[in-house]
DNA sequence: AAGCATGATGGAATCGTTTCCATGGAAGTC
DNA sequence: GACTTCCATGGAAACGATTCCATCATGCTT
């Protein structure tokens, strides 16, 4: 039942060559020709692998790269990792995979975790701020955010994540003071996308528009409130945690304390879905009563009646980006990717009420 | 820039002790008092880590867990996931995800580069047969299977789940004679909830009842078969692969060339979509003119409309159970587990037209 | 008091690679 | 023909942990 490994080194030996040869010759390295056929046909013959744990260990990193979503349960993260995995796999490369639960600590540990591994890459979904990941970059990580850029500390909202909006956009005033904000990152042209979305409502006659958002939307409320301007009603702007239970809340609080609203604008598929449910609940008609706009496209948005009017963002391809950019590792010059966004008009929007 | 990593060489110099003992200290070996607290202080204040690499080389193995899904896209294997991933990260373990896409090539080469990091302990929803997995158990991989039991060589369907059906009712009828059959597997109830479900449907009054199968529902198939009874009409037993597409394309030619079909049963989530689809497609109103039940108790199932009817298997708890099976070791007794199905009922079914 | 058991300790080997360096032979140049 | 150049090659030193084993001091038994 115990199977040594062969290594490097019975290859050696049975190819009567030194080992530093055959490895040169399963690197690449300079060889004779009949050296290296010799080399290669005894390690086939033998099965041979090499073992990833001593070339990590001599190269002093683990070939692989780390991923960090909030919730893999979210189709979206499915789309994203999906993407990543797709882009690791066509290197080589392995991917270790953590779930946050949009939890900083969680995701501290896990990055803690990951350090340990020597995973030295990574693509992160955010959910700390810069003070989980400065250290981060310090201590030598290759990061490539996907979907959100981290907010400020916990106790400042705002400051962070303008800065990160206006890096967003390709011109952030002044170098940026902030070590993390030089972290690349793919996200989708949220500003964008919101924009479009609040437009074709205002078109609709809607002017008492809600936004429901999720923990990492800051981007989003953002461009919410630039976009309906100064006209902007704050009891219509509410977050819920990363649950089902609260966003199901927070739409249906929205719901009951605001009768006069006449449009939603669901952050994300999860706020979507409770947005739905809530309005079925309370017997509001979906649009006669009250539109509905949904950010992600997931393939129920169509199975829905009347089928959901969204704002798709391509999630495989912000993952597949942003290993792409991890993987080649980011040549000094950190430059982030927008991946535009598109409004798919179904049925889940009429005209004003 | 060049940030050398602390070692445990740097700690025992600065306890001024050996690394022997700074090692023994920090995995729980004798130590004295003093030196444990000496040696853990310096530990903390140099902010030591201990480097995983160097632990698996030496122990000729990586620590971390494989898990190995077909799509992450599916909410289901999301949820799958997630259970494997909570359950690693109450253990500290890391978890390597591959997504096979249901493709037995991708999974071999998936479990090659999985053997390549040493990892060699692996959770798998298998796609391929036992020509895949026989070789991955001899290799010394701990295996524990999820959701699915790897159907037999590609040329022979039934033998192989055949047995594998035995093994999972708990009453293998010998020795299993494959070794894949001894790999523990957590799964759902399937006969039961495919059982219960074709009653369910029968009671409504429905005779000519549709099966809609995807790759890995060997075992949904054969419970329905068994359910069903003599009366099978093979005509209405479908498969697709597991694309969007071929599921749209099979449920609609379903549909098409049988239009005397009363009820269909999905036997994934994303056959079940694309039941919805073709059949909103095709101005068939369920459940008055089809009535449908969907395995897999997705969020959406709830938002549709009408509210589909399902029978839910606890994907969550199939992950985390089987990353438990998988850390525990399975000591010389691989028993797997099967977990209950719940049939739920909604609004997708009625009685026969 | 001598011998023995016990427990803490550090040196050194080990895991399987990669890579530095020295060696040796062949080929090329004057 | 002697000198340099070049390349293939193998030995050995890393990489950072764990763990075997020898050493030594201490305390106990007889």
């Amino acid at each position: 039942m115990e199977v040594r490994r062969v290594t490097i080194k019975d290859v050696a030996e049975a190819a009567g060559v030194g080992v530093a040869t055959v490895s040169r010759v399963l690197s690449g390295g300079s060889a004779s020709p009949e050296t290296r056929e010799r080399v290669l046909a005894v390690a086939a013959q033998l099965d041979y692998r090499p073992s990833a744990l001593g070339r990590n260990l001599r190269q002093r990193r683990t070939g692989g790269i780390g991923l960090l979503v909030p919730d893999l349960t979210d189709t979206f993260f499915g789309q994203v990792a999906e993407g990543v995995l797709a882009c690791a796999r066509s290197a080589g490369e392995p991917v270790v995979v953590g779930s946050t639960g949009d939890d900083p600590e969680q995701e501290a540990e896990l990055v803690g975790m990951l350090l340990e591994q020597s995973v030295d890459r990574l693509v992160a979904v955010p959910s700390g701020g810069a003070e989980t990941w400065l250290p981060v970059t310090r201590a030598g990580m290759t990061v490539v955010f996907a979907d959100r850029l981290p907010g400020g500390p916990a106790d400042d909202g705002l400051p962070g994540s303008t800065a990160d909006l206006m890096l967003l956009d390709g011109i952030p005033a002044r170098p940026p003071a902030r070590a993390v904000a030089d972290v690349p990152a793919v996200l989708a042209d949220d500003r964008s996308g919101i924009r479009t979305a609040v437009r074709y409502l205002h078109g609709l006659g809607h002017r008492r528009i809600a936004f429901l958002g999720g923990p990492g939307h800051d981007r989003r409320v953002a461009a919410f409130r630039e976009a309906v301007g100064a006209a902007v009603d704050e009891e219509l702007v509410v977050f819920a945690t990363g649950t089902r239970d609260s966003a199901y809340a927070a739409a249906s609080g929205l719901f009951q304390s605001r009768p006069d609203l006449t449009a939603v604008l669901a952050a994300g598929n999860m706020l979507g879905e409770a947005a739905v449910l809530a309005a079925r609940e309370l017997d509001l008609r979906v649009p006669r009563d009250v539109s509905l706009v949904m950010y992600d496209d997931v393939p129920w948005a169509e199975l829905c009646s009347p089928p959901l009017t969204v704002i798709a963002q391509p999630g495989r391809d912000i993952g597949y980006r942003a290993a792409e950019l991890v993987l080649r590792g980011t040549g000094r010059r950190p430059r982030g990717v927008t991946l535009p966004t598109e409004l798919i008009v179904r049925g889940s929007c009429g005209p004003r009420h």
